[in-house]
DNA sequence: GTGGCAAGAGTGTTGAACAATCTTTTCTTG
DNA sequence: CAAGAAAAGATTGTTCAACACTCTTGCCAC
């Protein structure tokens, strides 16, 4: 399998403290740590094994990349997304994603990721898997981003999604948020490989536009 | 004094680690750390007066935001910025400000920050201050960025508004470099404040251009 | 001259300790 | 009994010293 995330890593040293903010940037996302739950240096450098200096290294990179908040001498939280960060988050995405495939050059290095992902999301969507249809129909769009070949675009991209999967997390019925977009995704793809990127910014656009408004309507609806 | 960069702080902890973070970001782009320089922990910790751990904090922050690098068991040093950043940033800088000018609404207000930068610019000019005319430039684009009224494309550009004066501080001849753009700005302020977007967006294009083969012409004489 | 080996220097990580701050409990006082 | 102040407790912020691990340097044998 290829995922096209591996265009674009966080941050990949070798260091036990960058393990450990993989562990729980891992955990965030697979929605292991709760919203506004509050991470204890103490119960978690235990429970992780590692002490708290390489733990707090840790937490300032995750803080950095806006999955957790720090509260000085309160300690650190998972982050609560609100409506006003999925809505920046969107407007966002809107920017970048459908300036990129608009402008691409056709036959792009990168549309081979975006190939692979909604392969991937197909193939997982006939499994029901929806969890990890979600995970492909993320990597489609952060190949999309590739399409620009910025790497600051890349890493921003990067945490950006990283955010959305933690509101995504807050959400139950996964199927409803992730099924309609594969095949979206799927005629997004071919307009651009049929040499029609305005087109497919255009879908891309309405595409955003309509996920945006589902997933702020879940949202509203889940928090009552 | 009224300066755009206080809508857009990077991050503002009260914290010793942040404290020390923020100094190390001003002797940079002060230009009083050479690019390629390495940052012993054990020195650096001693002259700032902080322990190794939290200066590692802090070192940790600025790597992320792209100003260090980290090699693994090696140190951390200055980055050096290389014309591939330098043509990414500026890839980055017209895919965001374009369309955050050219999608504004009129009299957005951001556009009090764009005015204020503006006026110290041409102030600083005819002191002959021309590193602060840069400053003030940089204001002035961060404040169209801030007319996109998203919280995270202003993180970004602080980033990489940051790297850039890396390069600048490379530069001499800061004259050259700054002065062109007291009066582009201003033009493309009034188009701007005239209810014409898009010439707005228009206009700052063909800066961004312009500004970008300066920059690489002048890098790459320097580095002879 | 080349290969490997030992010493040195620097980073990576840990644990304990103390200071600073917030929270909770308890005690005083009206 | 209620309200506020003082004290105790818990958690984070910071420092320090120590050691493990890795890279570099220079020496020595061959």
């Amino acid at each position: 399998m290829v995922r096209a995330s591996e265009k674009a890593p966080i941050e990949t040293g070798p260091g036990l403290a960058d393990q450990t903010a993989e562990r729980i940037r891992q955990s965030l996302i697979a929605g292991k740590l709760v919203p506004g739950q509050q991470l204890s240096e103490a119960s978690v450098s235990n429970s992780l094994d590692v002490s708290r200096n390489t733990l707090r290294e840790a937490f300032r990179m995750l803080t950095h990349e806006g999955l957790l908040t720090q509260k000085p001498y309160r300690g650190v939280f998972v982050v609560v997304p609100s409506m006003a960060s999925i809505v920046d988050i969107y407007r966002v995405r809107r920017m970048i994603e459908c300036q990129a495939i608009g402008h691409a050059p056709p036959k792009h290095p990168a549309s081979r990721f975006m190939r692979a992902a909604v392969e991937e999301a197909q193939l997982k969507r006939e499994a029901d898997d929806w969890p990890a249809v979600g995970t492909a129909n993320m990597d489609f769009h952060a190949a999309v981003v590739a399409l620009a070949d910025s790497e600051r675009l890349d890493r921003l991209y990067a945490n950006i999604s990283a955010e959305l999967r933690l509101a995504f997390g807050l959400l139950d019925d996964a199927e409803y948020l992730h099924r309609p977009y594969v095949d979206l995704n799927a005629q997004i793809l071919a307009l651009y490989e049929n040499d029609d990127p305005g087109a497919a910014a255009q879908a891309l656009e309405d595409y955003l536009v309509l996920s945006e408004r589902t997933v702020l309507a879940s949202y509203a609806r889940n928090l009552a």
